[in-house]
DNA sequence: TCGATGCTGATATAATATAACGATCGGCCA
DNA sequence: TGGCCGATCGTTATATTATATCAGCATCGA
């Protein structure tokens, strides 16, 4: 059971993780929904010592090995994904929201994530664009290469700091 | 002048350089050509830590800001790329590489990079495929977003390896 | 000459990630 | 039942990557 208390969409996204698991043989362990937990309601991308702190408020004897191993362990079983440039995590939508239900593509085992990264307000907006991974699979398949896991990050401004921006070129953040 | 001896190749890539950063007034300093021709005598990925390892052998007194404010510069402009999966700095090919002379891209300030790292041999190659570029501006217009620094990177197995692994699974390099 | 700017030297420290070893828990099967 | 085994976690220590800060020095233009 959870120590902390998790939003009920959170815990919605955490049920799912956990049957994602049962059907695949791996085991949401408490320590890992609580990890997941912390990655998912952060709702952005958050450092690993980050969560360790969140971590530490229920679970006093963490350490960083503590919060690693049970990110290891998510993003094998692609239920977070890491922002290379921001050395952080986020949840995969993707697998775990309900409202993605019907959105066929199934990320399982595929390790693949595309970001925009806003630098404006720390966001990081999960596309997952089937033209880009086709024209990527087709240039690895020129050039003999076999892909395993693929990371596409572009960082710059979401619509609405770029709107802020041209308004007040000071801006930093917006809602 | 450059303390340690590189290869003609290299030699030629950094007077390449050099105009590159004259015709933008930028200065491509002694410590800078240095660095920069150890990223290309490397051939491959190589960590900010390598480098100065490598720097120290003819300048004792390098310390980290000494490689990293080189390597920051030389990333700016555009001379090298660094590869995030890796945290290690390439030299960009297309931006110095002779044979590459006509190939009609132009890299000045896009500070876009795409790559293919082979996690077998440890060798990343540097693609730039219009289609990927194209796709993911598309996508990012959709969303509203305005990319700055774009980061492709598809880890896996190059040619090589791929049919080293086939021949033999407990093979680890080629050439 | 003066100040502004850009580059480098040098020390210290922050931030991110892993190694290594032992303890515990559960399942599995002789 | 008892013992083995693999998976998970606790704990300490350390490795790796990156930045902050301040001082010195050169260059350039006013």
């Amino acid at each position: 059971m959870s120590v902390q208390g998790f939003s009920s969409r959170t815990d919605r996204m955490l049920d799912r993780a956990d049957a994602v698991c049962l059907r695949r043989g791996s085991r949401l362990t408490d320590l890992r929904r609580q990890v997941l937990g912390l990655v998912l309601e952060a709702g952005r991308p958050v450092g690993a010592y980050d969560l360790l702190d969140k971590l530490r408020t229920g679970h006093k004897t963490a350490a960083p090995p503590t919060v690693y191993r049970a990110l290891d362990f998510l993003l094998e079983e692609g239920l977070v994904h890491k922002v290379e440039r921001l050395s952080a995590f986020v949840g995969c939508l993707h697998e775990l929201c309900e409202e993605d239900d019907g959105c066929g593509h199934d990320h399982s085992g595929s390790h693949t994530a595309q970001f925009l990264i806003c630098s404006g307000c720390g966001s990081a907006t999960e596309i997952d664009d089937p033209s880009i991974h086709a024209s990527l699979a087709a240039a690895a398949r020129r050039a003999g290469f076999k892909p395993h896991k693929v990371t596409v990050e572009a960082e710059g401004l979401c619509s609405l700091c770029s709107a802020a921006t041209a308004a007040r070129p000071a801006a930093r953040a917006h809602g």
